[in-house]
RNA sequence: GGCCCCGUGGUGUAGCGGUUAGCAUAAGAGACUCUGGAUCUCUUAGCGCCAGUUCGAAUCUGGCCGGGGCUGCCA
């Protein structure tokens, strides 16, 4: 299975499609999501879950979804409940496996114990600037503590004492004993624990000493018998530590494997600057539709499925990229084209009315509900003398390539008629109001003659119309990498027109009949969803993404 | 100055000693179309550099150049 042609052939499946070739760990292949409860998920998250959980799902393994909550102060329990949400969402299945790195802490805490009493770890009494002076720096080699060498037995009473409370947050730490002059400076005697007196959000106060990461990261592994540990590249440098705390335990050794994050053109993915984007109200919300949160797409309209077939297709290796948001984009608008229902809206709308239509006719069309599937039907669209059309869909004095509506000018009127503009009502410079007829022998959309039209165009019934806001919305910043140029803040790049409201859009009415999160097409403008925002007085609808445009490219030229 | 990682079309990837260097996307041209959408066809475009090994190198070796990371009691 694991060497079937529909897999990708990344470096990571190399190397498990090797260790299963050699029987490593039995056959068995087990994964990892470890996020820590800080922060909301977004899609570099997601490019890290679906590679955890789906390479489980290829090789017949397992995938554990685990919280990695060794910080109290910066962790919460709202966290762990959007990213179980998140990643269920997705449409990932960690079955009975969801574990938190706080339950496992006595173990850590015993393991501890063990490298003590083999020597291998001491209780430092240094402050946190004294360590970090006496560490060095990359070209000079760090010094020795001055309590490196306790006795066992008082490295034992010491960390008893730390475990008991006896000392003050930033007091003491526990450290392992490696090499203070080591060329990876992750291995000068990196601090295994820290005393916070700070309540957590599952051990509550039963502690007040937490585990760092390197020492609490590779026991987790252990203790779950991951064999496959997936994390991002700048963990690289930590591998080393990762295997000694795991070696001179001598327990179960699963293997450190570093991906490249995800970057992504016009948007920023640090948990610090999402935090700030929402804090400081450049944004709505975790849930802004303009964010890379999943959250935020999920507002926006984008599919699970599409975000899942961008992770795949965007690979995996070690090479830093910036993936261009248009690729984002365009595997959404794959997906949606094929699995979602077209509706009409006009977002900008110019008044026309039929003067060869009865004035109190109000008929109803058959309009195909999604070309790309020909299960999806047809529904009944009300046609009357009077219409909406896009405002984009005429041109008094057309240019060259513009060959919708226009004085003299017939169209076709989406599976209705074939219209043809007689009159500009104008006020001023503004067009207010267009006359046309109708040529009733076209009725459905096709002339028996056999005449063409050059365009096809959307229509709401003026009568049947109802209103909706509907929001646009455009990258968050100005410039591909805002977080690229030295000495300058990210904030300065920010599109300040990345939200657009239009607030007097007419829609086709079973539009009213959809619910928040549905995704559909607004025919000829793009893909769209429903608002949470929407309630009983007021329909609100989020644009997705628009359809691919030639037509703003030719008139831009 | 130390240590670690990485260099294949514009972008993202495949390649595992012999391939017309594949795929996707973007760009350009055309066909088709009741969405200027979708679909289809074609075109442009790539192995960082220099040596070495070999009958043969994108692939193996060395050097160079370029990019990224590492000096939290964050993860």
């Amino acid at each position: 299975m694991a060497n079937d042609e529909k897999y990708s052939h990344d470096f990571i499946r190399e190397i498990i499609n090797k260790d299963l070739k050699t029987k490593k760990n039995d056959s068995r292949v087990h994964t990892r999501f470890p996020p820590e409860p800080n922060g909301h998920l977004h899609v570099g998250h997601a490019k890290s879950i679906c590679l955890n959980f789906g390479i489980a799902e290829e090789y017949n393994g397992k995938c554990n979804l685990r919280f990695d909550d060794t910080n109290p102060i910066k962790e919460g329990d709202e966290y762990v409940k959007s990213i179980i949400d998140d990643v269920g969402w997705l449409g990932f299945d960690w079955e009975d496996r969801i574990y938190y790195a706080s339950d496992y802490f006595p173990q850590m805490y015993n393991y501890a114990i063990v490298l003590i009493k083999s020597g291998k770890a001491y209780v430092d009494d240094q402050n946190a600037n004294e360590i970090s002076y006496n560490r060095g720096t990359v070209n000079k080699s760090g010094k020795n503590s001055p309590y490196r060498d306790r006795s066992i037995e008082e490295n034992l009473e010491l960390f008893e004492l730390m475990k008991k409370g006896y000392f003050k947050d930033g007091e003491k730490v526990l450290r392992a004993k490696i090499d203070m002059s080591h060329p990876n400076m992750n291995m000068r005697d990196p601090v295994m624990y820290r005393i916070l007196h700070a309540y957590h959000h599952r051990t509550k106060d039963e502690w007040c000493i937490y585990p760092m990461y390197d020492w609490a990261h590779g026991l987790e592994d252990s203790i779950e018998k991951i064999t496959h540990s997936i994390c991002t590249l700048e963990f690289e440098n930590h591998r080393p530590l990762y295997d000694w705390f795991l070696k001179e335990l001598k327990i179960f050794q699963p293997q450190q494997i570093e991906f490249a994050r995800l970057n992504l053109t016009y948007t920023v993915m640090s948990k610090r600057m999402l935090l700030e984007l929402v804090n400081k109200n450049y944004v709505n919300g975790w849930d802004d539709p303009r964010l890379p949160t999943i959250k935020g797409m999920k507002r926006r309209g984008y599919s699970p499925a599409s975000i899942r077939d961008f992770c795949r297709r965007i690979g995996v290796a070690k090479v830093n990229s910036n993936i261009p948001v248009d690729f984002l984009e365009h595997c959404v608008r794959e997906n949606l084209n094929k699995t979602v229902p077209r509706f009409m809206g006009v977002l900008r709308p110019l008044k026309i009315t039929i003067e060869n239509y009865p004035n109190d006719l109000i008929d109803d069309m058959n309009v195909i509900n999604n070309p790309e599937d020909a299960n999806a039907g047809i529904r009944k669209v009300p046609f009357s003398k009077s219409l909406y059309i896009e405002q984009d869909d005429f041109m008094e004095y057309p240019s060259k390539k513009f060959y919708r509506l226009a004085p003299g000018r017939e169209v076709r009127l989406v599976n209705a008629y074939f219209l043809k503009c007689n009159d500009v009502i104008k006020e001023g410079e503004i067009t207010k109001e267009l006359t046309c007829t109708i040529d009733h022998n076209t009725k459905g959309g096709n002339s028996p003659d056999g005449r063409k039209v050059k365009s096809t165009i959307h229509w709401v019934s003026l009568q049947k119309a109802i209103d909706a806001e509907v929001r646009l919305y455009d990258r968050l910043f100005t410039i591909e990498n805002p977080t690229g140029k030295k000495g300058q803040d990210y904030k300065d790049f920010i599109n300040s027109n990345s939200l657009k409201i239009l607030k007097n859009c007419k829609i086709e009415s079973a539009v009213s009949e959809l619910k928040p999160f549905d995704r559909f097409q607004f025919l000829r403008k793009g893909y769209f969803c429903i608002d949470p925002d929407k309630n009983d007085k007021k329909l609100v609808i989020n644009q997705t993404v628009e359809l691919r445009d030639k037509w703003s490219k030719i008139k831009n030229n």
